[in-house]
RNA sequence: GGAGGGAUGCCUGAGCGGUUAAAAGGGACGGACUGUAAAUCCGUUGGCAUUGCCUACGUUGGUUCAAAUCCAACUCCCUCCA
């Protein structure tokens, strides 16, 4: 590999998000002369992206702030077929209601990444059910089916895992791939668009693509892949006791997020910092080379800026605050969630088991219940050591409210109305 | 088409008539220790309920006082033979 040229893929490559590419010197050539017009294809399988997804937007985003325009390709079409890759079994078919409803809450994610509208390097989404959808199967066939060999398809991890570990595969998710082949082709057709990024496991959809473009119209595609993200204890990235990490604000609040980057584990920090952040590489060396305790300085940048982007600089710093509040002064900060509770319900007294559970600080009464009886439950920062104690008004604080936790960082607040 | 094997809780995986809400491990959650970290150790891990009830071992029936465990049919999967 010769030197890199270009701004974008230095950038690329510095930063951790390189995994394979199909030809990185043409492709590096092709940044460093003119603006690319790249695509990453997201499934509208729920109503918002999560943090698994977090670095293919960081992508697109650093793509267009290098000058190169950026699509969002939604799958609207290939998600009512679904993806093999990495899965054991079939995906339930959903409806096209629920893709549309879908790809409505994605877009509210990516409209806080990237810049959409008509320029050279505005952002665009479309939807492969556009094309898809209208396929004749027979032409399509003739005009693409001839293109793929069976024998090659069945030599692809997303297929060959499958076969081999005794799940079947039926055939409408073996055209997955076809058909993201297909897209590939379409948005060089439409858009001129001649890269395709992702994970490192759409390595092999993104290659029969490439291939699909060069053989039906002579096209020079490229594709470019990131590494699969895990921490480095092993466990992949987003999830939690709360459940996903979501990026939309209606499904996860900004406070809650900010927590989930400052619980970083250490020897993720510089790697995290890196991909999610924008800030510049000696200031990340400087960060992720701290010791010990300091190393949470560190945490709380990545938190500030990783908030930032998805939330705004307003939330983050409510977000910090509420944070330095809670955890560093041992103050109850009124920025906590919170949920508001009838005055009336309060006054005639509710079982601390059922108020963890309806304020979702518990999955189920008898969880709280547990959590109670484990010592972990709190209010207003006091053990809760009877497991039938009733919480009323008396419990309000000096501001009027109640704070209850669950473990030493999930905190919530009831406010009576 | 023929012959065998299998389907268990979030996952892997024991159990093969009652003592089994179901071993063990993983994961997750809580506690201790810390730095809102990791590792380690301890506890919890179907639901509802002021100790009793309900739902669970692919589906549907059957045999039994009693079944995840036995029988039958069905569905799906695996292996070997043709």
């Amino acid at each position: 590999m010769t030197e890199l040229r270009s701004d974008f893929m230095k950038m690329f490559v510095e930063r951790g998000y390189m995994h394979q590419c199909t030809n990185i010197d043409e492709l590096d050539a092709a940044f460093a002369k003119e603006p690319v017009t790249a695509y990453i294809g997201f499934d509208c399988t729920a109503r918002s992206l999560h943090v698994g997804s977090l670095m293919q937007i960081m992508i697109l985003r650093r793509l267009q702030q290098a000058g190169h325009k950026p699509i969002v390709l939604m799958g609207g079409g290939t998600t009512k077929v679904g993806d093999p890759s990495g899965k054991d079994e079939s995906r339930p078919v959903i409806t096209d209601e629920m893709i549309q409803e879908n790809m409505d809450g994605i877009k509210k994610v990516f409209e806080k990444f990237i810049t959409f509208g008509d320029g050279p390097t505005d952002a665009i989404m479309v939807n492969n059910d556009d094309w898809l959808s209208g396929l004749g199967y027979i032409s399509f066939l003739r005009d693409y089916g001839r293109h793929f060999s069976i024998n090659r398809m069945l030599t692809f991890d997303s297929v060959k895992l499958r076969l081999e570990r005794e799940q079947s595969l039926s055939f409408l998710e073996f055209n997955y791939m076809i058909l993201q082949a297909y897209d590939f082709v379409e948005l060089k057709k439409r858009y001129n668009c001649s890269l395709q990024l992702g994970g490192s496991d759409q390595w092999g959809n993104i290659v029969n693509g490439t291939e699909l473009g060069r053989r039906t119209n002579g096209f020079d595609l490229y594709g470019l892949t990131t590494p699969l993200l895990t921490t480095s204890s092993g466990a992949k990235m987003g999830k939690t006791a709360a459940g996903a990490i979501w990026l939309n604000e209606d499904m996860l609040s900004a406070y809650d997020y900010w927590q989930f980057w400052r619980n970083t584990e250490d020897a993720d920090v510089g790697k995290f910092l890196k991909l999610f952040t924008e800030l510049p590489m000696d200031e990340i060396s400087r960060l992720e080379s701290l010791e010990g305790a300091e190393l949470n300085e560190a945490k709380k940048i990545l938190a500030n800026e990783c908030t930032r982007l998805a939330h705004g600089a307003e939330a983050a710093e409510a977000a910090a605050e509420t944070a330095r509040k809670t955890f560093e002064m041992g103050q109850t900060a009124d920025s906590l969630p919170s949920t508001e509770v009838p005055k009336a319900d309060l006054e005639a007294g509710i079982p601390a088991f059922a108020l963890f559970n309806q304020i979702g600080l518990a999955q189920s009464s008898s969880e709280a219940r547990k959590l109670i009886k484990g010592g972990g439950a709190r209010l207003n920062d006091e053990k809760i050591a009877d497991e039938k104690l009733v919480v009323s008004l008396d419990h309000l604080d000096a501001e009027g409210r109640i704070k209850l936790s669950a473990g030493k960082k999930r905190h919530h607040l009831i406010i009576p109305v």
